[in-house]
Formats: C-alpha cells, sequence, structure tokens
DNA sequence: ACCTGAACACCGTTCAAGT
DNA sequence: ACCTGAACACCGTTCAAGT
C-alpha cells in the first residue's frame, strides 16, 4: 500500500525520472541544442526552479539522460552475447550490430552520450559506472575471441579498443551524416559495420561436417 | 597601397577573421561552452552586436571556426602525403598520423569539427566544400594503396571510409578521454593508430635487395 | 560599409517563502 | 521533503541610430 501511493506524493510522484524522460523527449523532437532545464521542466508541468531539487545542476540532468542511455546499450548488448553463447564470431557480429541499432534508434542520445557535453570533471559515479561497464562487455567479447584464435592479436585490451573504436568511429560518422550517400545506397549501416569487423576475424578451420 | 590600407580601415580591420581568431581562442582556454558571440565581440574589443556585420548567425561564426579547422587539416594531410610520394605503406601511415596530431594539437577545434553543433541545414558552403576535400584526400590514399595491393577490400570507396571511421573513432574515444589509461601507459596514441591501420595492410612480399 | 546601445526573449541558477 | 515566484547575470538576436 505505502509503495503503491509513494508514486503520487506531491505534485508528481517520480519527479526525477519525470525529468529524464522528458529530457530524452525534447532531445528527440528538438536535438541536443534545444535541451534547456526550464524546457524539461515546463514538459513535466513543473515550475523552472523545480529540477533543483533532484539535479544540483544542468550537467547532472544531462548525465543522468547519458547514464539511463548507457544502461539501455548495456541491456542490449547482453542480450545480442546471450544470443550466441557458442558462436564467437556471431557473438561478436550480432555485439557490434546492436551497438549500431542502439545509435540507429537513439541518435540523439548516443549523440549526447558521446559528446562532450558532459563534463568529466564533477563526479557522476553513476554514469562512470556504467560506461565501465559497457567497455568491460565489449572487452569481454572481443577478449574470448583473441583466446580461442578468432582474432590474431598480441593483446585482448589493445584490440579491443580498436575495434571499439572503429566501430564508434563508423557509427559516428553515420551518425553526423559524413558518410557519402551513393556509398550508403549499396551497403547500409550494419553492413559497413560488419565489413569492418571481419578484417579482424580470422577465417575459421573447416572441419568435418 | 590601397591593399595595405585595407587591413586597417574603421576599427579593427579584418574583424572578420579577428572574431575567429578570438573564437579558437576562447575554445582552447574555455571549450566548446565557454564560447559566446559576445565573448568573441569582447575579446576583439568590439560591441557584442559588431559580429553580425560579418556573421550572420552564431552558427555561421562556427561553422567559420569549422572550415578554419578543416582547412589547417588538409594542410597537414596533404604535407604528409607529399613527404612519402613513393612508398605507399608509409604514405597511409603519415596521413593517419598527421589526422591524429591535430587532433592532439587542436583538441577543441576537432571537437567542434565533429560535433554536431553545426545545423547542416543552412547551407555553409565554405564549410561543406573543405570537408569533402579532406574526405577526398584520404580517399584518394586508401585507393591507391588498395590499387597496388596494399590493401586488399573489394570497393576502395568502402574501405575508405572503414579506415577513415577506424582511426576517426579511435582518436574521438581519445579525445574524449575513454581509453583506459593503463593501457595509455604502454601505448600512446600514434601507436595505437598505427596497430591498427597495420591490420589492413597487406605484407609486403620481399624482393631481393 | 561598419559599428554602437538599447531592447527583447530566453536561459541557468539562487533564494526566501510556502505546503 | 518538495515545490513556487521573484530576482540576477548571461545569452543570441534585432533594430534604430551614428560615423
Amino acid at each position: 500500500m505505502i509503495l503503491v501511493m509513494k508514486s503520487r506524493s506531491y505534485h508528481h510522484g517520480d519527479l526525477k525520472n519525470a525529468l529524464i524522460e522528458a529530457g530524452i523527449g525534447i532531445l528527440d523532437d528538438r536535438g541536443l541544442s534545444g535541451l534547456s532545464l526550464r524546457k524539461v521542466a515546463e514538459r513535466v508541468g513543473v515550475s523552472h526552479a523545480a529540477p533543483y531539487a533532484h539535479f544540483s545542476d544542468k550537467q547532472e540532468l544531462v548525465a543522468a539522460i547519458a547514464t539511463h542511455g548507457f544502461r539501455q546499450l548495456h541491456g542490449k548488448l547482453t542480450e545480442a552475447i546471450a544470443a550466441h553463447p557458442r558462436r564467437l564470431r556471431l557473438q561478436l557480429l550480432a555485439t557490434v550490430k546492436a551497438y549500431a541499432a542502439f545509435a540507429v534508434e537513439n541518435t540523439e542520445t548516443f549523440k549526447l552520450m558521446f559528446s562532450s557535453t558532459i563534463e568529466k570533471e564533477k563526479e557522476h559515479e553513476e554514469l562512470i559506472t556504467v560506461v565501465q561497464e559497457v567497455t568491460d562487455l565489449v572487452n569481454v567479447v572481443v577478449s574470448r575471441c583473441v583466446d580461442r584464435d578468432a582474432i590474431n592479436a598480441s593483446s585482448p585490451e589493445l584490440i579491443g579498443v580498436i575495434i571499439w573504436g572503429q566501430v564508434h568511429g563508423i557509427i559516428l560518422l553515420w551518425v553526423e551524416n559524413q558518410i557519402p550517400g551513393k556509398l550508403l545506397k549499396t551497403v547500409g549501416l550494419m553492413q559497413l559495420v560488419q565489413i569492418a569487423i571481419e578484417y579482424f576475424l580470422v577465417k575459421k578451420r573447416k572441419r568435418s561436417t
């Protein structure tokens, strides 16, 4: 009973999350430059000073949105990994494609997550944690490939950064519309990413069927 | 004589370029979030409305700064290419390293250049042109490698985007401090980029010395 | 042609005050 | 504890007016 009431306490109940949701909404509608604390507050139907009860700063709201995005991304990657527990190459491909799919479906949030809008100086502990978790996820998948000779590399951490960087870079170019349109008519982003990844994959030796 | 006087016409002479320079200065000092038209004007010693005589918009000043950056980058890449006219692998490596070096030396401008701060809607013709020139430069170098069997790829344009994307992504991760610090203590950004590129390079067949 | 000063709408942030 | 309204400093942008 207490739990049920909790979500309708004063004016809005869980204002904090409502603000995050509203922020994402504005982001999708108007882009990063259209995101202001005052508009977020208005969208939720609360005074422009109310957000300061939950976020000490605009930065903190932005960080919270980014955190939310990274958590979603983490979920998608985890799903992709779980879908191919035994086929490492497929698992890597699926992970990377999930990464790309997230960027396609949440373009504005994705941009925010990786734009330097978020000053790292202030702590934002949650954000740092979840970013680390995503990084770890990618590194585990890549490391496993290296261990089982699906990728040849001297250092798993090194190749992890390289592959992540590569995928990330291609997606960013896509997100920023910097990939020639003519090229995109023959290959989609997914294929582009797949082809890129395959440069790192060692051909599987044939076995008897 | 006329030409000499021209640069000291009314108050400041070439206010337009002075504003661009001042903008880059503020960018380096205070970052993108600290860049305001009013501060730029103040830094040049002119009223806050004066910039509107030369830029219709804040966007246009930002685009001009980006354009300036791309021109510099274009110059650096051209130098790198010219330095190794006959050794294709070295040429590619030098090009890519010049790209990375530019990002290291002009971090804030580099971020601006590739941040979506610049709305593509408005024309910014000069910017679009110079971006295309840089893209072409990279593609020429990569294409030449493909033609001479230094890279194996079905499509030069495709591999061009992939390599550009890769280098770009790794540099961006670096710029945003998202590469694990421990890794950076053993390899620098330049080595990272070099190792990454070498995955695409076909080993040169030995010839008789 | 190039620049100024006043004015307007919008923003982030603070703070005393209300329930 | 959670929210409001007034207030302040800072923005981008416009415009009539000055040289």
